[in-house]
RNA sequence: CGCGGGAUAGAGCAGCCCGGUAGCUCGUCAGGCUCAUAACCUGAAGGUCGUUGGUUCAAAUCCUUCUCCCGCAA
């Protein structure tokens, strides 16, 4: 089938790399690269530099609302169009543009976790499970009717990462699998009662406030690694958190109890005993390294 | 040229401002001690202090070139 294929960050690369084995992926279309990163260089985004590697068109519009645009998308001829992770709204009229309409690989159970940040929120949310939905597109915010949907546990200790790249996978073989099988299946619609939205991921988000259940920090800490990880400040430095665990201990919310062997600070209830961490212009490192050259005072943060 | 931090023994760090024989906490190795806490005691090995050039009687330290790593912001 021909394809038009849309996408952005790293997520969207297994997507791409399932779908040009069984299908002609005629164009690519990605958010325009921008200034960023140390230095502040212009950077192609994931998905642009992979379809340069494959010599795929790339085309990067700001926006699909303007005629001219959906035209030359109109002129790829494609019977679908393939969205992960673009970035972009399409209207209306790109939506009924292709002969098989527009599919979307969104990295939840639909109806839960519409929206930007899906992964993240599963899990900082503590929920026990996750998966993929092939979605056919609609104007309302992965509101779309479900083809196909493929759960994954969330185990104990899984990480934002972690979950990303394992819904990524399976959003790939999914998205293949439901394609070849798009002519006997039929969408099932969204039961809008047990909608949820996914925000987006908010710098402020990661400063680490001790005032909440032990628990409920591990979620967040769990969901933030490795980006952007939860921090916390000590003595005006920035220290990364990237695995903790909890202990059995109380004191004063954000009292560091334990500094020089180990890292414990208390929480509302509980303490978390920190296990990975990272110094500002350090690696990320186990903290019995840290420690080995650092103190933390026994004081309040 | 967006702002900033860093590179010192296998690991983590201090020392640099204020130049004067390379330190700390661990790890490793050898020996000793022990009912006992992540044991303790003694000793040893292990460094061209990231790279280039300069200043100086003398550079980890001051100036300079380059490389690599990282945080912030966007």
């Amino acid at each position: 089938m021909k394809i038009v294929f849309m996408g952005t960050p790293d997520f969207a690369i297994p997507v791409l790399d399932n779908l040009v084995t069984e299908h002609e992926v005629v164009a690519v279309y990605t958010r325009a690269p921008k200034i960023s990163g140390r230095g502040n260089r212009v950077n192609k985004t994931p998905v642009h530099l992979w379809a340069e590697a494959h010599h795929i068109p790339v085309y990067t519009p700001k926006s699909l609302k303007s005629v001219e645009e959906q035209n030359i998308l109109q002129q790829h001829q494609a019977q679908l169009a393939v969205v992960a992770a673009y970035g972009l709204i399409l209207p209306q009229t790109v939506l009924d543009m292709f002969p098989r309409g527009c599919i979307n690989v969104h990295a939840s159970l639909l109806p839960r976790w519409r929206g930007a940040a899906p992964i993240q929120r599963a899990i900082e949310a503590g929920d026990k499970q996750s998966g993929v939905s092939i979605m056919q597109m609609a104007l309302e915010l992965d509101a779309g009717d479900v083809w196909a949907q493929e759960a994954v546990t969330i185990p104990p200790y899984m990480t934002g990462g972690q979950l990303h790249d394992a819904l990524s996978t399976v959003g790939g073989r999914l998205l293949l699998k439901t394609l070849r099988q798009l002519d006997t299946l039929s969408p099932t619609k969204q039961d809008e009662t047990f909608a949820c939205y996914a925000n987006k991921i908010d710098k402020a988000e990661s400063l680490l406030n001790f005032i909440m259940p032990a628990e409920r920090i591990l979620d967040k800490i769990r969901a933030f690694n490795p980006y952007p990880a939860m921090y916390f400040l000590y003595h005006g430095e920035r220290f990364k958190v990237y695995e903790a665990e909890l202990v059995d201990v109380s004191g004063h919310p954000g009292q560091i109890i334990e500094g020089e062997h180990e890292l414990i600070i208390a929480a509302q209830n509980n303490a978390i005993r920190i296990t990975k961490i990272q110094r500002e212009g350090k690696q990320v490192m186990d903290v019995s390294a840290l420690l080995r050259g650092f103190r933390f005072e026994k004081e309040n943060i």
